[in-house]
DNA sequence: CAAATTTATTGAAACGCTTCAATAGCGAAG
DNA sequence: CTTCGCTATTGAAGCGTTTCAATAAATTTG
């Protein structure tokens, strides 16, 4: 419906320059050796012309976009943020374009999400898959595509994953809380049906065993009713032999928790330690400042990509799956304070 | 490239359900009236197909793509990203999706940005500009796509505008201010030359003016080197008669400048009051809690909608302006404290 | 019942590009 | 001087849709 007016097309630099079509494609592309003659008319002419190419009738043809998709839950999590922020680096880097859209981390979304993004043609496609991607799952491999599954390990053996090492990131939290002297933490999540958890508790019980760390642990779902989460939270603090330490499962959660505690009157580490997955950019404005877990984007993009360009390259899937380790970051927060003046 | 199982075609469907390609199309997209007996069958064909529609040829006929662009600076502005968000849920709303591309701000990539979205025959185009955007103006207008500038007001009388009303903003900012007894403010920006800060310096300007209000202020650009800003805010704070409140241009500005104070150990609203352009998650779990100027980001997707609709629907450009107007959100840290006491 | 009118379906052109087999040009070799 | 490669250029087909004039079928009307 939109009232365009007409773009000039590579018919009307040939034209103008004089030469069949073909070699107007030819020059602009640089495929077949031209003449030096005829490349610098055709140039000219698109230069006078303003040519621009339409992309979209060269994917058609080409059968090829030079796009990339990501499929991503929300643009809100600090963390995803950054991760889109890398890959679209690494695209660019390469010569491709990336975008970006909105699962909502609703499957059903997610599948249509998924598939307005083959049927645009993207060469390859990275997804954080929700927690049921069965269909978008089927219906990228039914198109072929090269894909890469990130931060959630599917069932699927069809597809190259990408992960962070949320177990043993846990355990290092435990360990490194454990030896600031906490043995009673309290893990919340935002949800605990989400594979990340799963492992993150793993790692939780597997160092909470440990004869030489011996802490007790409890576990808590945040929630969207925020009064009977601050409710909860502190029914649980007040209780006997309360947790001296709370990890928390993202920022969104972090977030919840700190107004939480400050509705209930309770400062950092004073009266109980904090530390979070996830290093928003808040972490150290924070009085004291908050100790983090935070993921390597880059390295993740770069997996992502060098996965993605085997795939688009034709290679035989090579159908690994890489896992990453985030760095732990250690501030005022989580340290042992008063209380463990006392005990 | 990329070695992709052919997916099926309308064509497929067509032979399938044993009609033309041209029925076949017109279930499809319910244009012409068929009978019940072929809507049946070419959907059932559809369906055992597992059809999905090309889009990239779809848009090359049908010389519209149903995708709006997004052209914005970067992503890690808070105000960005939930400009963003709403300008996708309404774009969803409407059967458009929107795809975002980053410009980092400088105006040779944002060309290239716009040209992209251009050549991918964006039904509808959304700038943020830079400083220098005329390239790019200048090839939107040429293409003769339907545009928006938000949030900068560029002099380019060929395009609508949405902008948030940044000289009212900052004369509620100072008046607020000035009610609770602050007489002299430090405005840091993140850069002057941007036309947001020279409207905001408007405002400040005409409300320090006022009898009733008389306010004096200093003016500051944040600047990338963090230690020389600390010491350049230190230095201000403690020369004589120092601000007794700052107010930061956005949150990026706002936090180096809580850095800077908590290297300098002032507190505020203690020791100087605070409040930020922005309304960023972070604010009210801060210590105190930071009053913010908060922009709609609803009603500015909903004004960038309207105009976008009607230029789509072939409507004379009404090349109006339109301002939006944010909140005041008066926190904690606004408040004039201690040192008011004193004087 | 034939003609006129309406309605459903078809076939082919077109969207703007790339690609590739076929042609034209041209100097080298026989 | 003819023939044989070469290389530079061309022309046309095809990518998967939509659209629209033309046809076929069905229905109404005189």
């Amino acid at each position: 419906m939109p009232t365009e007016t007409k773009r000039p097309t590579i018919q009307d630099v040939a034209k103008l320059a004089g030469v069949s079509i073909g070699s107007a494609s030819n020059v602009l592309n640089r495929r077949l050796p031209v003449s030096d003659q005829l490349q610098t008319r055709v140039l000219a002419a698109a230069e006078t012309l303003g040519f621009q190419i339409n992309s979209v009738a060269q994917t058609l043809r080409r059968r090829s976009s030079r796009v990339l998709g990501f499929c991503t839950p929300d643009t809100r999590t600090a963390y995803l943020r950054e991760l889109a922020d890398s890959l679209d680096e690494i695209a660019g880097r390469n010569g491709y374009e990336l975008v970006q859209v909105l699962t909502r981390q609703e499957p059903a979304r997610e599948l249509h999400c998924v598939n307005s993004l083959l049927s645009r043609q993207v060469d390859g496609l990275i997804l954080l898959p929700s927690l049921s991607p069965q269909a978008s799952l089927d219906a990228i491999a039914r198109a072929g595509t090269p894909a890469v599954v990130v931060d959630r390990l599917s069932e699927d053996k069809r597809f190259s994953h990408v992960i962070i090492d949320n177990r043993s990131a846990m355990r290092q939290v435990v360990n490194s809380l454990a030896r600031s002297g906490h043995r009673r933490l309290l893990f919340i999540a935002q949800n605990l049906g989400v594979i990340t958890t799963r492992h993150r508790l793993a790692g939780l019980e597997e160092e909470a065993r440990l004869p030489d760390v011996m802490v007790r642990y409890e576990v808590m779902e945040r929630g969207n009713d925020e009064p009977a989460f601050v409710e909860r939270v502190g029914r649980i603090l007040k209780a006997q032999d309360p947790p001296t330490a709370i990890v928390t499962g993202n920022s969104r959660v972090a977030i919840s928790t700190i107004r939480a505690l400050q509705t209930l009157g309770l400062a950092w580490p004073r009266d109980v330690g904090l530390l979070t997955f996830e290093d928003p950019e808040w972490a150290d404005i924070l009085t004291p400042p908050i100790s983090t877990v935070r993921t390597p984007n880059a390295a993740i993009a770069e997996a992502v990509w060098s996965s993605l360009e085997s795939q688009m390259l034709g290679h035989p899937i090579s159908r690994k799956t890489i896992s990453i380790l985030p760095d732990l970051i250690i501030r005022e927060s989580s340290s042992r304070f008063s209380k463990g003046l006392l005990e």
